[in-house]
RNA sequence: GCCGGGGUGGCGGAAUGGUAGACGCAGCGGUCUCAAAAACCGCCGAGGACAACCUCGUGAGGGUUCGAAUCCCUCUCCCGGCACCA
């Protein structure tokens, strides 16, 4: 470092050395004594309710990936924090869940001792050591019985309105975690935890009814400021079409009618067979009694499966006859794995002139395909898009949109059918066959059916299982325990049987945003005046991997909690932004690729302050990047000059003008940056303006209020480092204040000249300063002044002269 | 296949209708040093010229415009999501 003061103008003085570990470590200490980040959560002024995405907390421990979400938003909490808002930052631990006990098993101990090594190493070596201003008082452990207690009463809440049901259903089998799965945990067919392909399983079972708000999840999404992307996922996943159900009479089968879903109810003459979901529940109902036989064999053959390849040779014949609606042709009846027995009404007219998997289906059984809309290329593939009806009696001659509107109204007429809205989104299964999570709160009585246990009575604490291993049986390891199983009726005193199995993680972190600021109620899940206070939360952070999981249902929550007037507000985030995925030498970041880099050696290495900057300069904030180490070197010198930068700004404050307007200019690009998550070109503009106090520093002109300027501003990304430089120069207070955010003067912010650019044609030839706000004509005057210019007019007169104001000047010759 | 996002120097990126390449990494040259490291200063898209300068240049092709990385059309590649949804 500086040590020698070499010069004798220099006012250098002796500056010890920067070094992060005793600085990062003496802060920690100070904060923490001092109880700097412990929110006073009643009567705050301004309440913000920072919140990041809780880590499930593996043994393996963070990875540097999460340095993203917890530092990111920290930068922004710290920042509202100097702006004048009570920040409350809370952290937590989604403890429960197959993910931790998967990780358990692995290493064959009880999930309840590994958790709890695992939160202690996540909190104290970890989360405590980047430098986010979390407020430990309020920590949440969604597998604490404090917590969970509230995750049954939340259940219970909603089974007592309805809307959970215990029904049969296909649901997603993990034959390697041995349970069943909600189908947000399914990625193209395979368990998002184990990536096993998932089996096709009937079974009875628990559903949260969230498809009863499908439209209103739908709708309030316009009113949300969330990342775009995450909205386009929940839009797509809700999936709302729109089109007509149309009702066939059925002949030769049990049923006398069958209801199919379309999208295209103006190709319905163009239907020349129906068919059923191949996993249809009643199925047999289609079949003519002596052919029950042969279509039962034929289904056994295939084994429903969700990762199925579509395969249309697939299908059979079931001897049953409809009646085309508006035709009384006789079409076929065929069943097909093709069509899902669980979306629409699981049957569908087959239009193979104008649907590609039904032109598939058709050519494979040799089916009939007529075209009803012209404009179709003969012979080809189906013709999917628009045109006008052909072959469609007293339709022909109608575009297709007419046509739509027209049979529908034909067919209401009938009483054959009726404009429909349908989703994609399906109830959420919550049943889990597994031991590590909040039993399911319900009773089960021979006489009273399932009977939720009583408020009063909850938790009903998971008991102390010492093989917590899935059975595979359909049954949760909990089923074992026969004197916590066998318990009374609440409603009837009678012999009864508890649930054995547990609710999914998903329902744990579908509302711990509403426990943090009440978490030192015990009486209530959520205190109604913190709630009023703190909720809905401001800012929420984290991974676009959840939006159709976590970030639906802790919407679908919310808003059931607030329709029962519990909440003061139907969405649980105003604000929330995905970051980008960091990846490692192109690919994304995960332990079976081994390119899983621990945070904790580059902390150590560094300081937390340099690998936060760091990390948040590697690109875009919402886009994310490619992590290499090797431009590390760049922080650790920006943060090497601001230390000697601001200790040696002893200079004179001079009223200097132009020192000013480039120390407002950089307060305006700072906090427009951090405003908008650009914390990439924020630090760009840290450090071209630290570039420049250290040379007047180091030659004895840099002026305190530019040092302190520099160390507020910083103060959120680096927050060791700028406490340390505050105290070192001077200042009694935490550089982080609340409220201490200097204020720009939007005049002074902005620049006093401008470099205008001359071009002639398109190609620049030359450029002029002058005074901002310069106007045009006087801009013109100039440029054609140019000699540069005038040497290629060649005496011509300019076919146009365009400027604009402090940007530039375009002369058109040609 | 459908829906998002993206393609800019050796590398990460900046600029969202007005000087392309801010800021940083790497590299090259210099100052300091016995030397090296660190630190500091300068250069740093390609081609041409001693130079002032000139030409080309933002995945490819076309268009709109006085002016396009930016807007429109067609194509292509990469990343993410969904995927037999009728």
């Amino acid at each position: 470092m500086d040590a020698q003061p070499t010069e004798t103008e220099t006012p250098t003085r002796h500056l010890d050395a920067y070094d992060h570990a005793n600085v990062e470590s003496r802060w920690r200490r100070v904060w923490d004594e001092r109880g700097d980040y412990r929110t006073q959560l009643d009567n705050p002024e301004r309440p913000f309710y920072n919140l990041m995405m809780f880590p499930y907390p593996s043994a393996e421990g963070l990875h540097v990936g999460h340095i993203i979400p917890f530092a990111g938003g920290d930068i922004f909490g710290r920042w509202r924090r100097l702006m004048g808002d009570t920040v409350f930052e809370p952290m937590g631990f989604d403890a429960f869940g197959i993910h931790s006990e998967n990780y358990a098993m692995k290493i064959g101990e009880h999930p309840a001792v590994v958790m709890r090594r695992a939160v202690t190493n996540f909190r104290e070596n970890q989360l405590s050591r980047i430098g986010s201003m979390f407020d430990w008082s309020h920590q949440v452990n969604t597998a604490d019985p404090a917590y969970y207690r509230w995750t049954q009463w939340i259940f219970v809440k909603l089974f007592n309105a309805g809307l959970i049901e215990w029904r049969e259903g296909a649901v997603n089998w993990c034959p390697s975690c041995l349970t069943v799965l909600a189908d947000e945990q399914v990625e193209q067919g395979r368990c998002e935890r184990c990536h096993t392909v998932v089996q096709t399983r009937y079974l009875r079972q628990w559903w949260i009814k969230i498809t009863r708000y499908a439209q209103e999840l739908l709708d309030a999404l316009d009113t949300l400021d969330w990342s775009e992307s995450t909205k386009t996922m929940q839009r797509n996943w809700i999936g709302r079409s729109e089109g007509a159900t149309i009702l066939f009479d059925l002949e030769g089968c049990k049923r006398k009618d069958v209801t199919v879903y379309t999208t295209r109810p103006d190709t319905l003459f163009g239907a020349t067979f129906l068919v059923i979901g191949a996993d249809h529940p009643e199925l047999e109902d289609f079949v003519p009694a002596d052919r029950m036989g042969e279509v039962n064999a034929w289904r056994n053959k295939f084994p429903p499966t969700a990762a199925a390849e579509p395969d249309f040779s697939i299908g059979a014949e079931l001897g049953s006859y409809a009646i085309h609606p508006l035709t009384g042709a006789r079409l076929t009846v065929w069943a097909a794995p093709y069509v899902l027995g669980g979306y629409g009404t699981g049957a569908i007219m087959a239009v193979p002139g104008h649907d590609d998997r039904d032109a598939a289906f058709a050519r494979a059984h040799s089916l009939p395909i007529v075209e009803v809309i012209s404009g179709g290329d003969a012979g080809a593939a189906a013709h999917t898009g628009t045109g006008t009806l052909i072959n469609s009696g007293e339709f022909d001659g109608v575009t297709a949109a007419d046509g739509q509107r027209l049979i529908v109204e034909k067919l209401a007429q009938l009483r054959r059918g009726e404009q429909s809205v349908q989703y994609k989104l399906r109830d959420w299964l919550i049943s889990r066959q597994r031991y590590w999570g909040p039993p399911i709160p319900i009773i089960h009585c021979p006489a009273d059916g399932p009977v939720a246990v009583p408020e009063e009575d909850l938790p009903v604490l998971l008991p102390d299982v010492e093989d917590f291993r899935p059975r595979g049986t359909g049954m949760s390891p909990l089923a074992t325990v026969e004197e916590w199983v066998n318990v009374t009726c609440p409603k009837c005193g009678g012999p009864a049987r508890r649930e054995t199995d547990v609710s999914d993680t998903f329902l744990d972190s579908a509302w711990y945003h509403l426990r943090y600021p009440s978490t030192d109620f015990d009486d209530v899940a959520f205190d109604p005046e913190r709630t009023n206070t703190w909720l809905p939360v401001d800012m929420y952070i984290g991974g676009n991997e959840h939006a159709v999981r976590h970030l639906l249902y802790a919407r679908f929550v919310m808003r059931v909690l607030h329709d029962m007037g519990l909440v003061p507000a139907p969405e649980p985030y105003t604000r929330f932004r995905a970051h980008g995925m960091i990846i490692m030498d192109g690919a994304k970041m995960s332990k079976s690729r081994g390119n899983v880099l621990n945070p904790d050696e580059y902390i150590e290495r560094y300081g937390a302050d340099t690998v936060r900057l760091f990390m948040m300069y590697l690109g875009p904030y919402t886009l994310g990047g490619d992590f290499r180490d090797k431009g590390i070197a760049g922080m650790t010198r920006f943060l090497h000059r601001t230390w000697r930068a601001t200790q040696l700004a002893v200079g004179a404050d001079v009223n200097d003008e132009t020192r000013e307007r480039r120390r407002h200019r950089l307060i305006k690009q700072v906090e427009d940056d951090i405003a908008e998550l650009r914390y990439n070109t924020a630090i760009a503009y840290l450090m071209e303006f630290a570039r420049e106090l250290d040379h007047e520093s180091t030659a004895g002109t840099g002026r305190r209020i530019d040092a302190d300027t520099l160390l507020k501003l910083l103060a959120p990304f680096a927050p060791f480092i700028t406490e340390e430089l505050w105290e070192r120069t001077g200042h009694d207070a935490s550089v982080h204040e609340r409220g201490t955010w200097p204020a720009y003067d939007a005049a002074l912010a902005a620049p006093l000249r401008a470099t205008v650019a001359i071009t002639v044609d398109g190609k620049r030839r030359g450029e002029v300063e002058v005074d901002a706000g310069t106007p045009e004509a006087k801009l013109k005057e100039l440029a054609l002044a140019n000699p540069r210019v005038v040497e290629l007019l060649a005496g011509r007169t300019p076919r146009a002269v365009i400027a604009v104001v402090d940007r530039i000047v375009n002369i058109v010759i040609t």
